[in-house]
DNA sequence: AACCATATCTTGTCGTTGTCAAGATATGGC
DNA sequence: GCCATATCTTGACAACGACAAGATATGGTT
């Protein structure tokens, strides 16, 4: 099954290896010839499976989004359920950041792709219940705007951190960085809930 | 001055163009060639005033900063600081997002740029400013948890609402989303305070 | 007023890339 | 054993970023 023309499980190993590239040099600088390189195959076998480049960024991203819900559903369970989901969230832009850097850049992808918004929608109810459940908010109360907040809070602290913007700001280590955060979240609730009034 | 060899103020035009063309098609759509084209120039033209690519971003992503510094500032007046710093923060970035979508991008640009450095760290400052005096603590406290915070919330809500993660959730007009995820940090806040106890 | 160092822009070129078309080779069902 | 099809290769082309070398305008100096 090596060196000859069938290559066995080509989408895998592209994938990977955009996954691994993009997280090295930023999802600008990958090229489709070069990952078609490391994987030993010549410059067009990547269109058979993806289709052009964009097809590519949008597999990386709907696999993105399929590990985020399942990494992120077994916190449902949880008492602070809304905690732990934004703890491995961001945890998990951290750890799968070629996946996280093409996940919400439309540019990129193909937003309307078929399996892109189901692994898409999938996250987003994990959000959702997350917030409910943590809250504990009725069914029928409306959660938006708590969901959206929580969902902001992960998602630029996560981006700002990649970004390298808490430098000397921050301790090093995730977890105890995540504490300092979470308390600010509490303190800037009550600021926001004074100024609001 | 037209149609000579010298433009008079090709700089400023070409990064007008820039900031239009990524306002369009996003940065990673963005040719050196193509906003040469545009301004009516050689396609080598650019070179000369930014060296390379990264250089015209660098060039964006550092008059950004700028502008978002002077649209902050303003702010640090108001008795509600931070809220007010925050709503400021997430309209530059939808009306700018040809600048935002660069700013935090350091595998776009520069980000040890002099110039660069110096209109960020303006930006942050305000930022700073802004949680302590719009939350009233002391100097001699501790702001980091809570200025990050805040930074968090805004730049997650810009970039996902950027990203269209917020179709049919939010109102359309701006500000009256921007209230709803003010009360949802509100009750994010007291959410989590309930759960890291 | 003449000159020239320099800033600004152009022209030409090269290697790389994404994409398409056409061909080669393996796979699996009948 | 055969063939439709999936998989991969080869070859080509236009567009791009980058570099080098040349052309032209500008502003200061004498």
């Amino acid at each position: 099954m090596n060196r000859s023309y069938h290559h066995g499980d080509l989408r895998r190993t592209l994938i990977e290896a955009a996954v691994a590239r993009i997280e090295r040099d930023g999802p600008s600088n990958l090229s489709l010839r070069g990952i078609a390189r490391t994987a030993g195959v010549s410059h067009a076998a990547p269109a058979h499976h993806f289709g052009d480049k964009t097809g590519l960024f949008t597999a990386v991203a709907a696999e993105g989004f399929s590990l985020l819900a399942a990494r992120t559903t077994p916190m449902l369970d949880r008492p602070d359920a809304l905690l732990q989901t934004g703890v491995v969230y961001v945890r998990f832009a951290v750890e799968h950041r070629g996946y996280f850097e093409v996940m919400f850049r439309p540019d990129l992808h193909r937003a309307q792709d078929p399996e892109l918004v189901a692994a898409r929608q999938k996250s987003f109810d994990v959000l959702y219940r997350a917030a409910r459940t943590g809250a504990g908010i009725a069914d029928d109360q409306d959660v938006t705007g708590l969901a959206v907040a929580a969902w902001s809070v992960v998602h630029g602290f996560a981006t700002l951190y990649l970004a390298d913007n808490f430098r000397d700001q921050l301790p090093d280590d995730l977890d105890l960085a995540t504490v300092v955060v979470a308390e600010g979240v509490a303190s800037l609730g009550r600021t926001i809930a004074a100024q609001i009034s």
